[in-house]
DNA sequence: ATCGGGACCTGCTTGC
DNA sequence: TGCAAGCAGGTCCCGA
């Protein structure tokens, strides 16, 4: 589910609703996600004050003085304010704050995780991760690098947390679709004009998504329980058989690394 | 080292 | 209506 967008919608929608507040209480209900939940996460985190709501990838971060909650959404996580009487399916962890709210974790499939940032240590999940696709870091130059004598499709390595971060099968499709770049693509023939294209309309599609809260498929909402109104503007994803928005040419359906990808043969090359 | 494919889970949609 | 198959926003591991 979750991309940057998505989860940047998601940080700053916490980041409203944790202003100020103070873990009273961990509850954990269910523990084998991803990976299981290291059980020191209750106390380490119990009457602990959240300083602040982070990002880094599609992590999230909440930090306290004694450590920092680290969750992934995987494909259908969630977090969401659950006043009481609010308990779901799958909901495998509850913050209680100390004014009588209760944040809930829920994650159906079970492919997130929760985990906790010890201070001063590096994280084996942060460790490894390529840069912020909207950092100054993230030039032409260095993707080209990144794409350099690989035989791989260009989308598969877009996709790849270790040359850039954030960027899933949604805003893959949408920005090669922008760039007007085929998402089978060797990675190596991807000349540095179009890596120049690919890098802004990343950036691009990227930045329209947050100011639109992010993109609802199913079951994506955000901390408040909003949807994301994206989808509107996707061009290509899940728009296989449809008219193209620029050429008006069926738009083609296949898979490229093993995940469904929409394109139009007439506008990308 | 790189790459492709399958595995991990639940739920929803599609087609017979 | 009922059921099975296929597919879904993400990673991770295995074998070639």
């Amino acid at each position: 589910m979750p991309e940057l967008p998505e989860v940047e919608t998601v940080r700053a929608g916490l980041a409203r609703l944790l202003a100020g507040a103070v873990i009273a209480r961990v509850e954990l209900r269910r523990a084998d996600l991803r990976r299981t939940i290291p059980t020191t996460l209750p106390r380490t985190l119990a009457g602990q004050p959240i300083l602040a709501v982070r990002r880094r990838a599609k992590y999230l971060l909440l930090d306290t003085p004694a450590g920092s909650l680290l969750s992934h959404l995987g494909m259908t996580g969630t977090w969401r304010e659950a006043p009481a009487g609010d308990e779901r399916d799958h909901d495998h962890c509850y913050l209680h704050l100390t004014d009588g709210r209760r944040l809930a974790y829920r994650d159906p499939r079970r492919f997130g995780l929760l985990d906790l940032v010890t201070p001063g240590v590096d994280h084996p999940d942060l460790s490894g991760l390529g840069p912020e696709p909207l950092a100054d870091e993230f030039t032409a130059a260095y993707l080209q690098g990144q794409l350099r004598g690989r035989r791989t499709a260009v989308k598969v390595r877009i996709m790849d947390q270790a040359v850039v971060v954030g960027v899933g099968n949604i805003y893959a499709q949408e920005a090669l679709f922008r760039a007007r770049i085929r998402p089978s693509r060797a990675a190596a023939k991807i000349t540095h004009a179009e890596c120049a294209s690919l890098v802004r309309h990343i950036r691009e599609v990227l930045q329209a998504a947050i100011a639109q809260g992010g993109t609802t498929i199913s079951d994506f909402r955000q901390a408040g329980g909003e949807m994301g109104y994206f989808r509107v503007a996707l061009a290509v994803y899940d728009r296989g058989g449809q008219p193209c928005t620029n050429c008006g040419a069926a738009l083609r359906a296949g898979a490229v690394g093993g995940r469904g990808t929409v394109w139009c043969r007439s506008c990308q090359f």
